[in-house]
DNA sequence: GTTAAGATTCCG
DNA sequence: GGAATCTTAACG
C-alpha cells in the first residue's frame, strides 16, 4: 500500500471526535539514519480548551501553549519534571486549544518512555504531521474497528474534581 | 532575579 | 514514598 497519511481534515475536528479514531492507528517515525518504524497507538488522553483546568491552555495563551491555538495536525512537545518529553498532537480549529497526549505505543508504555525511544525533543514542537518527513500518522488497514476503554486522566490532581474525573484517557482493548 | 510546581519514571 | 532535574509562569 502506498501512504495513507492523515491530513488536516482528520486533526481539524474536536478532540473528543478525533481521539477514539486515533487509537489503533499508526504513528510513523523516520529516524535520522533513514529507517522508518511504525508504532500502534495504544493509549492517549484528551485535553480540551481553556475551560479544561487540566489543559495547559487553561492559563491562557502563552509562548508555551501557543502551538495548541493553531489548527490541528501540529505537534505540541514540552519537557516535564526536567526529564521527560511529552508528545502531543494538536487537534481542533484555529484558536481552539486542544491536544492529545500520546501515553503509550505498542512496545513502549508511558509518555516519557516512548519519547525517549522515538528520540523526540524540543525540535519537534510545532512539527506539522501533514508535511513532516520524520513523523506522521497512518491509517490501519488491518484493524478497522478497534475496541477501547476510557478512564480518568493521570497526574492532574490539581485540576479539580470535575476535570479530574473526565473519562478522557483512552486505552486500546484486545480487539476484535 | 527568584521561586514553586509539574500531563513521569525509577528505585527502595 | 522520594528523588531526579529544568522549563514555565507568577511573582516582584
Amino acid at each position: 500500500m502506498s501512504h495513507a497519511r492523515f491530513q488536516e481534515d482528520f486533526f481539524g475536528r474536536d478532540v473528543l471526535e478525533v481521539i477514539p479514531e486515533l487509537l489503533g492507528k499508526y504513528l510513523i517515525r523516520k529516524f535520522d539514519d533513514g529507517t522508518i518504524h511504525k508504532y500502534l497507538i495504544t493509549e492517549i488522553e484528551a485535553y480540551r480548551g481553556e475551560e479544561d483546568l487540566a489543559c495547559h491552555a487553561s492559563k491562557g495563551r502563552t509562548n508555551r501553549t501557543e502551538i495548541m491555538y493553531h489548527d490541528g495536525g501540529h505537534l505540541y512537545v514540552y519537557l516535564i519534571y526536567g526529564i521527560y518529553w511529552m508528545l502531543n498532537i494538536v487537534t481542533g480549529s484555529k484558536n481552539n486549544p486542544q491536544a492529545i497526549l500520546i501515553r503509550g505505543i505498542e512496545g513502549f508504555d508511558g509518555p516519557g518512555k516512548l519519547t525517549k525511544h522515538l528520540k523526540i525533543d524540543k525540535s519537534f514542537n510545532g512539527e506539522n504531521l501533514v508535511t513532516s518527513d520524520r513523523m506522521w500518522i497512518e491509517s490501519n488497514t488491518e484493524k478497522i474497528n478497534v475496541g477501547f476503554k476510557t478512564y480518568p486522566r493521570v497526574g492532574i490532581d490539581y485540576a479539580g474534581e470535575i476535570w479530574k474525573n473526565k473519562p478522557w484517557r483512552f486505552i486500546l482493548s484486545d480487539n476484535l
